[in-house]
DNA sequence: CGTATGTTTGATCAGCTTCAATGGAAGTGG
DNA sequence: CCACTTCCATTGAAGCTGATCAAACATACG
């Protein structure tokens, strides 16, 4: 596991492309918030360049406090670390997910390493506050981003102080399925299957519990016909049991701000 | 326990004193943001009324969307609960602490009860719409309260996920104690102690444990001299102690914006 | 003074951890 | 192309943390 600073590689490709958020495919992604034009192109003209890191590189680091990028393709987690190595998981990043918005407030005490090869845009460190500045719905959804992270770890912590381990992995599942599924990374042919590049050990630190017992979880869901993880490949066989296990009230969707 | 609509008490006391933000001890407290003269009268203008509720009346429902308060004097506790009836708190809220903000995103997933007798200040229901609009300095102070709020839960996480039983509750102890000093309510006589009205239910369902098993380990503080929680009150007798168990990463205090 | 609520304690038990060992898959250097 | 390394998945045995259940006790309150 390497750290580098985010400025280690240069994007590749032409370099029309570099900064282009013009073909962005998330722009297309559900339950996006509608933006005009102008707000568009205030958000393109805060873009700093784009660029590929690897699988297992801390993006951000524990108490680093600026820098605002977002996921363009690829998978992250976001993990606290406690002085004797322990470590949660606290949210899985996928495209079009913001990173860094938390040092705002105050360094974070959280990192974020890569689950995969990955694609960042990197916008200008006060973009936040230009954003602010600039428009007040920006604000507003900034606000709502924020919000809607918190209710998120809200039901995190519910469901690491309350739910028994198959519970626990169930709703993983389901929310990797849900959230895959908005950003159309979800194919339904046959059954339902969605990329997931975790670790037993990744699974393990973000439900609190450990690889060998996560072990034994998987395969529980998997002589169950539920659902199966292997090969980077989430399988969801039976998606109604699923959701009974994980007790997983129906999310609402939120409307969701895409850089 | 019962729930009923905010509206059912008048305010106590002359009618000049309802609506003032004039007197208003909480002014003062430390880490609160620096606000100008007119944006102080900003925040005056979208108070609504003050009022008193009892020990044990459910503020907020779960899906409840609108409405903003804070907590003018007494406590409060925000929890998620599972369909099954299983519960985690996810924050004690204390004199200051701005309650409701979290609706403005969508419907909340948590409810808040108050542990005792309180008064919350109530604001207009578009208080925050209307904050954002007015002046980009309130935007950033907002956002930072979500992203402070983010990241105590980021810290709730880990505590639920990774710590061990004795850790989690000095973890809690060492947290009221913190706050609890930020609004002056610490004794430093002898030993220091402050209030906290947390039945053994109250801290099983903060701590994702049984109130049998909070008892044990009550009682291992106690019989170890490191604190002690009784009537109400919790007294620390050895803070290095208890840090040193919580495990806790002396947290930087973060400014707070008082309403 | 009776009732409700919370505290305290112990016995028993289950869920999950810890530890250790094996096997498979993918990457690396010769 | 093979030997070697490394990481990860898998499994089982033993043990501990914390849950469950039940009962007695204390306290506050109407």
């Amino acid at each position: 596991m390497q750290e580098l600073p985010l400025t280690a590689r240069e994007p590749p490709g032409p370099a029309a492309n570099r900064g282009s958020c013009e073909n962005c495919y998330l722009k297309n992604s559900l339950h996006g918030v509608a933006l005009t034009e102008a707000q568009r192109r205030a958000i393109v003209g805060l873009l700093r360049r784009r660029f590929v890191v690897e699988e297992g590189v801390v993006l951000v680091g524990p108490g680093q406090s600026r820098g605002l990028y977002t996921l363009y393709d690829g998978w992250a987690f976001e993990a606290v670390t406690l002085a004797d190595g322990r470590r949660q998981i606290v949210n899985f990043a996928i495209p079009g997910d913001i990173i860094g918005m938390e040092g705002e407030a105050a360094p974070a005490t959280r990192s974020v390493t890569t689950m995969s090869g990955a694609i960042v845009c990197e916008f200008a460190p006060d973009a936040i506050d230009l954003m602010l500045a600039a428009d007040p719905v920006f604000s507003r959804h900034l606000l709502a981003t924020a919000l809607d992270r918190a209710r998120n770890l809200e039901n995190l912590a519910a469901t690491l102080g309350r739910k028994r381990a198959i519970e626990r992995v169930a709703d993983i599942f389901v929310n990797i399925f849900r959230r895959s599924a908005a950003v159309n990374r979800v194919n339904y042919s046959g059954s339902i299957s969605c990329v997931f590049p975790a670790t037993h050990r990744i699974l393990a630190d973000a439900t609190g519990l450990t690889p060998a017992h996560i072990n034994s979880i998987l395969r529980e869901l998997r002589e169950h016909h539920v659902a199966v993880l292997s090969g980077k490949v989430l399988t969801i066989h039976d998606l109604a049991a699923l959701e009974e296990i994980a007790g997983s009230e129906a999310a609402t969707p939120v409307s969701r701000l895409v850089l």
